[in-house]
DNA sequence: CATCCATAGGTAGACAGACTAGATAAGTAG
DNA sequence: CTACTTATCTAGTCTGTCTACCTATGGATG
């Protein structure tokens, strides 16, 4: 089902907060719909389990980053949908200024520089 | 005494191993030398705390990646010296394909492609 | 109508990896 | 002698992800 091969993690721990937010950053989305879009953006490469997905949700709701509410009119089901608050992006801004730094140091070691 | 501002994790989850092994892989060195290597190496972005840096060392050793030969000639003091194995090179060569793949997805999830 | 599939949300428990905060020891500089 | 740097290591904790479940409903197929 998931367009991976099945071997390694489906994820960079640490990265699943800032690629929801940033979904959310374009719109308010429900928790199944973010995953089909990280999947589609990143052309199958990311799968995000359903254990992991509502966990992080769960936890962005907590830190005030996102707020949530039922709407059933969308989707035809319940589904709960996702707003990122002012909060939030802030946080993914300094979220995605901290990856860009490791991600940078990381490719600066693994080049021998 | 770090060079990082003190806010953050040190490392990006999941990228140490990778990041030991590719030290190793320019060198058998021991562990302390390990970690100046990476401070150094990422211009003081990448700080490894002890406390990451010894179990990912006995990881390493205990799936045979490394091998460890105790030396006091080079440094004066007792150091712990390990050198990469052939086994150790192929997995940083799949663990560096990984995370190239997954950065290279999220790279494309955060520019919106 | 019954059955199946995709959608949709969720939890429990295990596990990996990194972090804080210590202990220990030896060489070097003042 | 004292302090600093080098050097290794462990215990306990915490965060985050993963596997494997459960529940429910709308739409399509038989």
């Amino acid at each position: 089902m998931s367009a991976t091969g099945g071997s390694g993690p489906d994820l960079l721990p640490g990265t699943l907060d800032m690629l929801i937010l940033h979904v959310l950053h374009e719109g308010s989305l429900h928790g199944y719909g973010i995953a089909q879009r990280l999947e589609d953006a990143s052309g199958g490469v990311l799968t995000v389990p359903r254990g992991s997905l509502y966990p992080a949700l769960e936890r962005l709701l907590k830190k005030g980053w996102t707020t949530a509410r039922w709407d059933t009119s969308h989707t035809g089901r319940r589904a709960r949908f996702y707003t990122i608050t002012p909060s939030g992006s802030r946080r993914l801004e300094s979220k995605q200024a901290d990856y860009e730094r490791m991600t940078g140091a990381i490719a600066r070691v693994m080049s021998g520089a």
